[in-house]
DNA sequence: GTATCCACTTAGAATGCGTCAC
DNA sequence: GTGACGCATTCTAAGTGGATAC
């Protein structure tokens, strides 16, 4: 089906964020009443259902017949599900560490106690690896005897001893030795930890041993000098520090185009005036008087310096910086040093939402230690909160993979720290959600099958979710969660799309049955598509939509739970998301199969596989603004093609005289003179070739985002076997932390493997 | 059945920083 | 040595989906 997904130019063509888009501006700005009478529609709705079902009639008449024609697809999904569920069976030791030290400047890794807070699972019978039967290529490269394992666990507990001693030796992630935090010049080789080739917890236990230092906090406000100043009215007026620190993330934002919307400063001077004194409040009753400008000129002036500043200092700084690094930008999971993802607490600052936010501007207030939860081992060296202060709690609880977390203030949702996604504990989620796509595939369709089929049902609910499901498959959209009305902005995915959201065309552009789409999804982008669909859809999405207001929900007996719950009894695992993984994967490992000429050179199979994913990125609607400088890099780029070829017309001019010298000559030197002046040509036909590629390259992705599909809905074995097949470096396809994210597909796919 | 909470992935923008041309 | 440029990295918002409470 991938080959039949619906995607075109001017999806991404006229894809934009919300706020860029006047016509969408006028159309999603005035959502107030939308749900208000949500449950009253899905009532209404409910009853209409009875009245519509014969309007559908003509389609009625072959409703059995296919019905019966289909009906063998169930038996399959029988026999599929049994065999999803075939586990492998294998045991499992993991013993902790003795008391080591470690790169921090707490020096202990503790053993845990043998009367374990964590189960042990030394003597738990048979622990499995899910994974299919049939999928050898996934099994780890050998699967390790209770002695191979302890003996390799021995050596590389020896190992990790020397590398976790402090102070004297302390190696970093890259592998680079540094002695007293200082680096020194030259790589060692590190050896690599290979956690796909160890066994996985089960029943959600994440880790057994879990120490970190804590998060990094903002830096505290520091004040303006008296010569900056701030002026209400036209009037120098100095602020309170609280009032003068908000006003600063005013100031720095000022030549953002948020600083000008209406909702930003609403919400900004309505939080700015919490913080302020009562004189302070009284004196200061209207934002356009207040002028911030002296503030800003400050904070560019700053940035200038911290620009200009010399070598040494910048050096001082980036030094600094890796000393953070190394102590709180590590943990120890399980034996493991391991980097943390975001190990600094966010700083105060006015909350940016995407699109029409309705929170945008207001306050984002300063995280302090009391705010925060901290996860660790009990038997690890908690984290110090700062002197004078005390974490919120600390707690130990295994079955998350969270080191720290908080409760931000602006929707009051839970923000954590995490690790890297070149840990374990990333690495084995990213890995396992290939191997549930590719299960995906052996039974897409009997799912596309049975979908088909539900177009016909009887009851509404089964047609609207085998439409919404048609969709999620076809388009590769997000499931549509519902969202609480005013407390983001309005956007949508499938089954929370509304009426308004589709227009239905009978013919459009000499095509039949034209769905167009029109609407915001995640971060308010627009997806804006237009897709010829079957008959049967059509009609169905005709019913869907009748005697409905354009603010109703086009499936009003459907939501992603409902959705999900079928999607689980079709496939273990399988929900709206796998889907898009699928979709993606599958697409580019046909889209690179198709374009890839054996023959091209490097930089031509590279184009070769941008294009594929290009291919993705348009299919997940993945856009980007066009960079600000991209008209004028187009036109740098053009420059240094025009005189690339210039060069060229005179190395040939030259070639061209030295033959007609040669031949005059005859002798040696003439000869390797031509030889030369060929080679040169040759050598600048290459370099003309590799910025014609590249302007090419550059000019398809304007307004197209490549790294998201690339880091998220991509098999990274797709692209590594294409390397190996093709002699490509890895490098070229992926940079040094998508390698990092990646090592597990790097080690283990060969170049025949397949998606 | 629905709302809410929680944990996690996915997302584009902003910022940082290394490289290259001059 | 410097500045422009573009890629890499960081940041954090905005999704998904499972668990749980009511």
């Amino acid at each position: 089906m991938s080959g039949d997904h619906s995607h075109n130019d001017s999806q991404i063509d006229s894809g934009s964020r919300h706020n860029d888009s006047h016509k969408h501006k006028d159309k999603y700005k005035d959502k107030e009443h939308k749900h208000k009478d949500h449950k009253k529609d899905k009532e209404r709705e409910k009853s209409k259902y009875s009245n519509s079902e014969h309007r559908d009639s003509s389609d009625k008449k072959h409703r059995d017949k296919e019905r019966l024609k289909l009906k063998d697809g169930s038996s399959d999904k029988q026999k599929d599900k049994h065999k999803e569920k075939k586990k492998e069976e294998r045991s499992f030791d993991d013993k902790p560490k003795k008391e080591k030290e470690n790169g921090f400047e707490s020096p202990f890794i503790k053993s845990e106690p043998e009367n374990n807070f964590y189960h042990s699972l030394k003597h738990e019978k048979s622990l499995k690896r899910e994974r299919d039967d049939d999928d050898a290529e996934f099994k780890p490269k050998k699967i390790k005897t209770e002695n191979d394992r302890s003996e390799k666990k021995a050596k590389k507990r020896k190992q990790e001893e020397e590398d976790i001693k402090p102070k004297k030796k302390i190696k970093n992630k890259k592998g680079e030795v540094a002695t007293d935090g200082k680096k020194k010049g030259k790589k060692e080789p590190e050896e690599k930890w290979k956690w796909w080739e160890e066994e996985r917890y089960t029943d959600g236990v994440k880790w057994k041993f879990l120490e970190h230092k804590g998060p990094v906090f903002a830096p505290p406000y520091d004040p303006l000098p008296s010569n900056v100043k701030f002026y209400y009215d036209g009037k120098h007026m100095k602020l309170s520090s609280t009032a003068e620190e908000v006003a600063t993330f005013f100031a720095k934002m000022l030549d953002h185009e948020y600083t000008t919307k209406e909702v930003f400063r609403k919400n900004f001077y309505k939080d700015w005036r919490k913080e302020m004194t009562s004189e302070e409040k009284s004196k200061i009753t209207d934002l356009n008087k207040c002028d911030f400008s002296e503030m800003s000129e400050y904070f560019k002036a700053q940035s200038e310096a911290r620009k200009a500043m010399t070598k040494e200092d910048k050096q001082k700084i980036k030094e600094e910086n890796e000393r953070i690094l190394q102590e709180y930008g590590f943990c120890i999971m399980d034996n493991h040093k391991e980097r943390i993802a975001n190990f600094r607490i966010e700083p105060p600052g006015l909350f940016r939402g995407r699109g029409d936010h309705p929170k945008m501007g207001m306050l984002k207030r300063r995280i302090r230690p009391e705010d925060i939860i901290v996860n660790c081992s009990k038997d690890s060296k908690h984290p110090k909160p700062p002197p004078g202060t005390k974490w919120k709690e600390v707690r130990h609880d295994n079955k998350v993979t969270w080191l720290v977390s908080w409760t931000e203030n602006i929707q009051g949702s839970i923000k954590y720290i995490m690790l890297n996604p070149s840990s374990r504990i990333k690495g084995e989620k990213d890995w396992q959600k290939y191997e549930t796509a590719r299960r995906l595939k052996k039974c897409v369709e009997r799912i596309r099958a049975q979908y088909r089929d539900d177009w016909k049902s009887k009851e509404m609910r089964i047609r609207q979710r085998a439409v919404a499901l048609y969709f999620i498959d076809k388009l590769a959209l997000r499931a549509g969660n519902e969202k609480e009305e005013g407390e983001t902005a309005d956007t949508v995915g499938c089954c929370s799309l509304r009426v308004e959201h589709l227009t239905l065309h009978q013919e459009m552009d000499g095509q039949e049955y034209v769905v167009e789409f029109d609407f915001l999804g995640k971060d308010s982008i627009r997806y804006y598509n237009k897709v010829p669909v079957e008959k049967r859809v059509f009609k169905n999405l005709q019913l869907f939509m009748e005697d409905k207001e354009p603010e109703d929900d086009l499936f009003d007996r459907l939501n992603t739970s409902i959705l999900n719950k079928h999607l689980q009894e079709l496939m273990d695992g399988l929900t709206a998301k796998v889907f898009r993984t699928y979709n993606a994967s599958i697409t580019l490992q046909q889209q690179l199969n198709e374009i890839t000429n054996s023959e091209d050179n490097v930089p031509a199979k590279i184009l070769s596989y941008n294009r594929a994913n290009r291919a993705v990125a348009i299919l997940c609607n993945h856009q980007r603004a066009p960079p600000k400088t991209f008209e004028k890099s187009m036109q740098n780029l053009q420059t240094k093609i025009d005189a690339k070829k210039e060069q060229l017309a005179d190395a040939k001019r030259e070639l061209k005289s030295a033959k007609a010298d040669a031949k005059v000559r005859r002798d040696e030197k003439s000869k390797k003179a031509v030889e030369s002046k060929k080679k040169a040509v040759q050598r600048i036909e290459e370099q003309l070739m590799k910025l014609e590629v590249q302007a090419t390259d550059r000019e398809e992705n304007k307004q197209i985002a490549l790294g998201t599909s690339k880091l998220n809905y991509l098999d990274p074995r797709i692209s590594i076997a294409w390397c190996k097949k093709f002699g490509i470096p890895i490098e070229k396809i992926y940079n040094k932390t998508q390698r990092e994210k990646f090592a597990w597909a790097i080690d283990m796919a060969e170049k025949d493997f397949q998606f």
